[in-house]
DNA sequence: CCGGCAATACAAAGTAGTTGGTATTTTAAA
DNA sequence: TTTAAAATACCAACTACTTTGTATTGCCGG
């Protein structure tokens, strides 16, 4: 067929790109031309061969999902890129729009989903989850997290800037804090979340894509 | 067919599900009898429904595969049940074998793989992720890594400690060295990967996977 | 209108890890 | 076999964070 969608398909799980060549061969109007099973992987295949839609997994090893997409959309910006992803997570989505993916779908999406998602993306549109108009849903999709464990909203927000590296004292900076309040809020945050150490409440962050 | 497998697969990702299906499908020996989203659906479907083997996502919501094999084998001891995970760590592995599952598969297996492991598990046989003796191969799918950033074999066992918790004398003490020998170790480890707090660390260990 | 939570602030003692050195021994490669 | 890298060990000053306290203010719901 002329006008076949040629997919190239980068993930790390083996057994969800078998599944989804299956999926694929029987979608007339798809070719699945190549596959990677990391960043790097893909774009050595971009190379020498480019598709029209790349599904790109976020969490890979080498090179992620998003580092890729921002690569891909600049050396070749005529490729769709259709981000795959476990997390229904604002900030995901966020960074995938402004590296440029053109579509973000969920791995629990239906096979209908991702088919419909391919097709408008390849027609050039973009496919995005749908989220409220933003502003005071920051913490809406992390409602559930802080009611889990009973965290209130600056601690949160002190969870963020942890995250991103700042100390005690450049959290105290940022938010026009004494390092004491910070060291306050951090002393709460460690007990709510039952944790002992910086590190511990990193890889607590990082683990639970807070 | 009689003496077909049954199989249950348990897993919150539907595109995953979705591809699982038609690769079995394709199996004469197979029959895909029941699907759940998540551990507490799958337990209320064989509350009426009993397979012959389970594929159990490790990582779902409400109820999680460690906790739901566990509960399965005291109530069901007869039915099977491989896990699936993303994730090589010796202690997953360890804590489903404890649990009593039957089999243990990453989700970066292929379609022989996941097909001879059911086939195998089904036979009553248990079938988990081959690792040597341990002490020495323990780097072997890591060597990527290692060269990527120049990282020695001793400085990556420290960097595993560290991930599990380990304090520096903790490391110190279970490899019988001296504390400023893993000060010195660490301080190494930092300066090659570039990095400046404990935190910053943990972080970069859990965002790759190390 | 009041009781509890959230947010703020302070302080001292203690622990963990960093920094910037130096230095010896073991091991693997050229 | 010699040479470089790896692994080991030490030290002191320093920074970051924890722990265990106390305490004040403002706000919201019952």
């Amino acid at each position: 067929m002329a006008n076949q969608i040629k997919l190239i398909i980068a993930d790390d799980h083996i057994l969800f790109i078998d599944g989804l060549k299956l999926l694929l061969r029987e979608e007339k109007d798809m070719a699945l031309i190549n596959i990677a099973n990391d960043g790097k992987e893909l774009l050595g295949i971009m190379h020498h061969q480019l598709p029209d839609v790349v599904l790109l997994d976020i969490n890979m090893p080498k090179i992620n999902g998003l580092d890729a997409v921002r690569f891909i959309k600049q050396s070749y910006p005529a490729v769709m890129v259709i981000m795959l992803s476990t997390y229904n997570e604002d900030h995901l989505i966020e960074k995938a729009k402004q590296y440029g993916a053109n579509g973000y779908l969920l791995k629990n999406s239906s096979k209908e989903e991702l088919l419909q998602t391919i097709r408008l993306v390849a027609e050039g549109h973009s496919c995005f989850p749908y989220r409220l108009p933003k502003i005071e849903n920051v913490f809406d999709s992390t409602d559930n997290f802080l009611k889990q464990f009973n965290l209130t909203k600056r601690e949160f927000e002190i969870i963020q800037l942890i995250k991103n590296g700042y100390t005690n004292q450049q959290v105290a900076e940022k938010l026009y804090l004494s390092i004491y309040t910070v060291e306050t809020h951090r002393k709460n945050i460690m007990q709510k979340l039952g944790l002992n150490t910086p590190s511990s409440l990193m890889k607590f962050i990082v683990e639970n894509n807070i």
